[in-house]
DNA sequence: TTTTTTTGATTGCAAATAGCAACTGGTTGT
DNA sequence: ACAACCAGTTGCTATTTGCAATCAAAAAAA
């Protein structure tokens, strides 16, 4: 049974990706292509390999990432958004905004940012589609 | 000196509400109109006090909330959004919107919103006007 | 075939954070 | 005077994070 600290919909978002490591794996695999172990590893954060492993075998019981093995290579496994995690894409796009005006950004970080907001709701569509396309098998 | 993992704006806003208190405190002062300290305590998530004061204390430092002291009382203080408080606006809309569609919610604890969503642009729009006119003094 | 590298993890331990209950000095209403 | 209330602190335990070393299986290189 599962046992929250309430029914309210920001707390349930909290309880899942109320962390310091959740949204920058779904970044990775969302706008970097990371599929792999091995690449989300290797994100500028520096995530530490048995955090990447709890939180990824956390978000894949949540039902926002998806898990199956890489037929190319037997001892890969890819990693996928489900729709749930593509529906994320708005949010991510706010956070980014946010960031923008509000924090002291690095602005070689930002071209992805800065594209999904000028590209307004057209791109965030266009790219949607892309990732509904290369994950959703 | 600020430390910062990286200057990515995903990675720079999850340096600051990427817990599990500061977006239920912000919710609380953003939407059901909590502006003391025993407000905020009361949450139906049960914060315990320490962390209350610290995660606060944080949130104004990072220029996300301000505090003032009550003129009515003494011994109370006033905790306002910030501008850029009040833009975790549309971000909180789309938490909202998410989880209403996958997550399992409370559907008494929906009322916020599910009216934000269908209120749409306008009502956002609204609800921003009077968040500035309430806190930003 | 043997060796080396790479894969997604696991382990052990220190440090940081969260949770909990009791408590504080000061303020307020009666 | 006194009980209730205020924001915040303290002391303690439990949980989570950070970090480095390590693992067996698979793949690549020799």
């Amino acid at each position: 049974m599962e046992n929250h600290r309430s029914g309210c919909p920001i707390n349930l978002m909290v309880e899942v990706i109320g962390d310091k490591w959740s949204l920058i794996i779904i970044r990775g695999i969302m706008f970097d292509g990371k599929r792999h172990f091995r690449e989300l590893l290797n994100s500028e954060e520096k995530i530490a390999s048995n955090i990447l492993t709890d939180r990824l075998n956390m978000l894949e019981r949540e039902g926002i990432i998806s898990k199956r093995p890489d037929p190319e290579h037997k001892q890969k496994y890819i990693y996928s958004l489900t729709a749930a995690g593509i529906d994320l894409l708005p949010l991510m796009v706010e956070i980014g905004g946010w960031s923008l005006k509000h924090r002291r950004v690095d602005p070689a970080k930002c071209k992805h940012a800065e594209m999904l907001i000028k590209g307004g709701k057209e791109l965030q569509k266009e790219i949607r589609k892309n990732l509904a396309k290369e994950h959703l098998h």
